[in-house]
DNA sequence: GGAAGCACTG
C-alpha cells in the first residue's frame, strides 16, 4: 500500500512523512527509539515515575506529529487511513485531535461506512480511552469555520445512527440534543431513525417525549417524522392523538403520504377496529387521497386476526371491482390464516385462484400450507405436497424444509428427515439451529440419543450456538431415555455457555425422567430446584401421572 | 421509512 501511494506524491516533504509513518508502523515501543538505544532494558532500570515522564514527553511530541501527518495526507485517504490503523494496531495512544483529523478525511471523501465503523469502535472502547467521545466534537470544532459545521452535522448524524444501532438510546438522545448548544442542528433523518428504532424496541413513551420536544431543539419534523408519531400513538392505543398528528401536519403544511394514512389504518386494525380501518380506507379512496395497495393488506390482516374471515375475503374480491389487483401478500394473509384454523380446503382453493391469476406463489405461503397440513396430523401429506412443490420448481427455503423434516420425525422417519438435511447442504443451504433442533428431537423420539448427540456436536462445530430450545429438546430426550446424569451434565453445560435454563427445561427433565421410570431421580431434581413456580409443580404432577404414581400426583396437587 | 412462515411444556 505504501508503495502504490508513493507514486502519487513524491516531494521531499512526503519522504519525510513516509519515514515517520514507517517508524511508527513497527511496534508500540518503536517511538521510544528516538531517545533510547536499548529502550526495553533502559526502561527497566528507571522507576515508573521517570518512565511515565519519558514516555509522555515523546508521546506528546508525537501526537502533534501524527495530526500534522494526517493533515498532510488528506489528499491520499487510503494512505491516511492505513497510517491511522497502523498506529492503532501498534498501541499508539491516539487523542481526540488525531481522531478529528482522520474523521475530517473520511467526511471529505464521503467514506460513510468507514466513519460508522470508526465511531462504533470508539464507542466500544470508550471506557479504555482517556477522553470522552464528546471531546471529539470539541476537536472537530477547532477546524476551519467553513467546513466545520458541515462535519459536525455529519459526525453527529453518524454517531446517532451508530448509538441507535447498538441500542445505546440515551447516548443517541444526548448527541441529538446537545447539538443545539454547539450551534448546529443534525439532519431530521437521524432523529427519525432514532424515533423509529425506539418504537421498534417498545420504548414508545420515550419516542413520544422526543417527538414533543424536538421542535424546541430546532428540529423540523418532516412527513416521515409525523408518520412515526402516528405509529407511536397507535401502538400506545392513543388513536385520538394519532388523528391530532394529521391536524398538526396540516398546520405545518406537510402533506401526509401513503405511509401516514396506512399507518393510521394499521393502528385501528391493531386495536380490534378493522371494520373502522376499512371504512376509513374506503373513505380515503373515495376522497382520492393517495393510498397504496399495502393498506388493503393491512385491513385484510386485521380482519384475519379478528377471525372475521368472510370480511377479509370480501375485501380481496371487492377491491378488484374497484380496479385494484390483489397481490401475493393479500392472498398470503388469507391462506395462512385459513391454514392456521384448519380450513385447508379453503386455503388451497385460494392458492389455486391466486396462481390462476398469474400471481406467483412463494416459499412463505408454501410453508404455511405445509404447516397447516402438519397441524391437521397429515404428516405424510406434508411430505407429498413438499415433493410436488419442489417438482414445480418453487424455491423452498429452510423453513419449508423444517416443516417437512418435523413431519417426518413425527412419523418416526428420522432417517428420511436427515436425508433432507443432506439435500439442503447439497443445495448450498446452510441449516440453522431450528433445523438441527428439529432433527435432534427426531432422533430422541426414536431413542437414538447418540445420533442426537452427534448432531448437537455437528451443529456446534458448524458455528451454531444452541439456544434454550435446543437444550430443552436434548435435555428432554436424554431424560426420557433414562440418561439422568447426562441430562444434568447438559444443564451445567448450558449454564457455562450462558444459556439460562427455564421452567420448560426443568419440566422436560422431570417429565422425561418419570416417563423413563426414574421417578426418584425426578423427585430429587424437583426438590433441589431453587425456585419453584406453579409450572414446576405442574411438571412434577404430570410426571407422576405419566409414571402412574397417581396418589403422589394428587398429594402434590 | 412499511409486508408473512419453521424447533421445547400444556
Amino acid at each position: 500500500m505504501w508503495v502504490s501511494s508513493n507514486k502519487l506524491l513524491s516531494s521531499r516533504k512526503y519522504v519525510k512523512h513516509v519515514s515517520f509513518i514507517r517508524l511508527y508502523a513497527v511496534s508500540a515501543l518503536a517511538h521510544l527509539n528516538f531517545a533510547l538505544s536499548n529502550p526495553i532494558e533502559e526502561l527497566q532500570t528507571i522507576d515508573t515515575h521517570e518512565k511515565n515522564l519519558v514516555t509522555n514527553h515523546f508521546v506528546e511530541k508525537d501526537k502533534v506529529k501524527v495530526v500534522e501527518t494526517l493533515k498532510y495526507l488528506r489528499k491520499d485517504p487510503v494512505l491516511a487511513f492505513s497510517f491511522f490503523n497502523q498506529l492503532k494496531e501498534n498501541g499508539f495512544c491516539l487523542d481526540p485531535h488525531a481522531y478529528a483529523a482522520i474523521v475530517r478525511i473520511l467526511c471529505y471523501w464521503g467514506w460513510d461506512r468507514k466513519l460508522d465503523s470508526l465511531l462504533l469502535e470508539l464507542i466500544r472502547k470508550e471506557r479504555d480511552l482517556d477522553f470522552k467521545i464528546m471531546n471529539l466534537f470539541e476537536a472537530l470544532a477547532e477546524g476551519f469555520e467553513s467546513e466545520c459545521s458541515n462535519i459536525l452535522v455529519r459526525v453527529s448524524d453518524a454517531l446517532v445512527k451508530v448509538y441507535v444501532t447498538v441500542g445505546m438510546f440515551d447516548e443517541a438522545i444526548d448527541v441529538l440534543f446537545q447539538t443545539k448548544c454547539r450551534g448546529f442542528v443534525p439532519h431530521i433523518l437521524s432523529c427519525n431513525f432514532l424515533l423509529n428504532q425506539l418504537i421498534e424496541r417498545g420504548k414508545i413513551d420515550v419516542a413520544v417525549n422526543i417527538y414533543r420536544q424536538m421542535k424546541a431543539f430546532g428540529l423540523s419534523p418532516n412527513d416521515y417524522t409525523y408518520t412515526i408519531a402516528i405509529k407511536a400513538f397507535c401502538r400506545k392505543g392513543s388513536l385520538d392523538e394519532a388523528v391530532d398528528v394529521f391536524r398538526e401536519m396540516e398546520e405545518c403544511r406537510v402533506t401526509p403520504n401513503a405511509f401516514a394514512y396506512t399507518t393510521y389504518i394499521e393502528g385501528l386494525c391493531l386495536h380490534g377496529r378493522s371494520d373502522l380501518g376499512f371504512e376509513v380506507l374506503q373513505a380515503w379512496i373515495t376522497a382520492k387521497i393517495p393510498i397504496d395497495l399495502f393498506a388493503f393488506t393491512v385491513v385484510i390482516r386485521g380482519f384475519c386476526n379478528e377471525m372475521k374471515m368472510k370480511e377479509a375475503e370480501n375485501i380481496l374480491h371487492d377491491m378488484e371491482k374497484q380496479g385494484f389487483a390483489p397481490d401475493v401478500y393479500m392472498y398470503g394473509a388469507l391462506i395462512s390464516r385459513f391454514c392456521m384454523v384448519g380450513n385447508l380446503f379453503k386455503a388451497l382453493a385460494l392458492h389455486d385462484e391466486m396462481v390462476s391469476k398469474g400471481i406467483k406463489t412463494n416459499c412463505v405461503i408454501v410453508s404455511s400450507i405445509l404447516l397447516g397440513l402438519s397441524h391437521m396430523g397429515m404428516a405424510s401429506e406434508v411430505a407429498n405436497q413438499f415433493k410436488e412443490f419442489k417438482e414445480m420448481g418453487i424455491f423452498l427455503d429452510k423453513a419449508c424444509y423444517n416443516v417437512v423434516m418435523d413431519a417426518l420425525c413425527k412419523l418416526g422417519k428420522v432417517e428420511e428427515a436427515v436425508a433432507l438435511l443432506v439435500e439442503m447442504k447439497g443445495k448450498q443451504m446452510v441449516p440453522d439451529i431450528i433445523n438441527y433442533t428439529t432433527l435432534i428431537g427426531g432422533y430422541c423420539l426414536k431413542g437414538k440419543v447418540f445420533d442426537a448427540w452427534n448432531l448437537f456436536e455437528e451443529m456446534k462445530k458448524n458455528g451454531h450456538k444452541p439456544d434454550v430450545i435446543t437444550y430443552n429438546v436434548l435435555a428432554g430426550g436424554l431424560s426420557r431415555n433414562g440418561l439422568a446424569q447426562e441430562a444434568l451434565n447438559l444443564l451445567n453445560d448450558m449454564e457455562t455457555q450462558g444459556v439460562k435454563p427455564n421452567t420448560v427445561t426443568h419440566n422436560m427433565i422431570i417429565e422425561g425422567l418419570c416417563i423413563a421410570g426414574k421417578v426418584d431421580d425426578a423427585e430429587t431434581f424437583f426438590d433441589n430446584l431453587e425456585e419453584k413456580c406453579l409450572e414446576s409443580y405442574s411438571g412434577m404432577v404430570s410426571g407422576y401421572c405419566e409414571a402412574d404414581h397417581t396418589k403422589e400426583a394428587f398429594d402434590l396437587f
